[in-house]
DNA sequence: CTTGCTCTGTACCAATCGTTCAAGTATATT
DNA sequence: AATATACTTGAACGATTGGTACAGAGCAAG
């Protein structure tokens, strides 16, 4: 049966978007509090790590995501172009535009890296990875799919940077589709 | 004469450090004391305006080296090519293989855009437009160079972001080493 | 030495930080 | 209905935040 009451897993995407905003030093408890409607009881009710369990939950959170809806696809699509076709689109569609950040990217930019080190290091592993493997289905040799992937992945977060910092969805855009045209036979 | 004593100048390097290494946010008055040797009276002296006016300072000095050492170059120099050449050995040096995070980028990514909005983006429009000068004059048309320029100044962003991620010097030159290629007649 | 100015360490402020917890309400189980 | 468990509340904690006040240190000019 539906249950009223807010679960863990409905916090998540509350408490990214919180996390996101502000960083992780910038999003007090106050301000996830307001963000997500719960009580500080509430909130250490479902993460009793407090603030550094609910960010590293929210990374998992992200990393499952990215896993299921764009790097396995990557990896095991038998059609690699359209898996990567399909990354294109659920990048823009992820990213509105630029106008949203990346968590991942703006926590490898702090020392919040060095808390949660193994999952930022992970997420950019594997989307090399899934992205390199696309590519070699996709025609070209181990050495340059994995160039390609890099410079691609790269490029995403930079476009990222770039459209928040001059508040430039077409920027975001432009940038996007140069990318793209790399990724294609 | 030469003043012995700690001049406003030789400050802003120590403050840029403190907050490339911790964020806006993190980067507490107690961490900047640390940082800099210098006292909250000696601080508040210099920057009566706290804090905010530390990271414009910073913010403002940055744009100055840049504008010096990397956007006249490239708008000016009869030489494109040698400008744009000298614009990747500065970024190299400058951003120390990705393991130096660029303040501005980092700015942006967090809700501190909103305080120096402006900074923020005059810098990467003025690296944007000065690079698509150079290229321009390189032969490149108009409409290519823009391109490019903002290709490339993404990429850049983009490679500081992963180089962190994954504490990897390797990836950021080889990505760096891509982009540079697209800059070459 | 006195005066005046720049610089600096200390103490202090109100506000906010992340966290805890006892008490309460809602839901599920029997 | 009775009991147990899941969730929520909001007040309060000590620590730290950015910022202020101020007396004194250091030094130059007169």
């Amino acid at each position: 049966m539906a249950r009223l009451v807010m679960e863990r897993s409905d916090v998540l995407p509350l408490l990214g978007e919180a996390f996101r905003e502000h960083g992780y030093e910038g999003a007090s408890l106050s301000v996830i509090t307001k963000q997500t409607g719960l009580g500080r009881g509430s909130l250490y009710h479902f993460f009793p790590g407090g603030k550094a369990e609910m960010a590293a939950a929210v990374l998992e959170d992200i990393e499952a995501w990215f896993e299921r809806e764009i790097f396995a696809p990557l990896r095991s699509e038998t059609d690699a172009q359209a898996a990567i076709d399909a990354m294109w689109e659920a990048v823009s569609a992820y990213f509105q535009s630029g106008q949203r950040v990346c968590l991942v990217g703006a926590f490898a930019l702090s020392d919040t890296r060095d808390r949660f080190a193994s999952a930022v290091n992970a997420y950019f592993e594997r989307w090399i990875e899934a992205l390199a493997d696309a590519l070699g289905r996709q025609g070209h040799d181990g050495e340059r799919a994995d160039a390609i992937a890099e410079q691609v992945v790269a490029g995403i977060q930079g476009a990222i940077t770039l459209a928040r910092a001059r508040r430039d969805a077409g920027l975001f855009e432009r940038v996007i589709s140069g990318l793209r045209a790399m990724t294609e036979k």
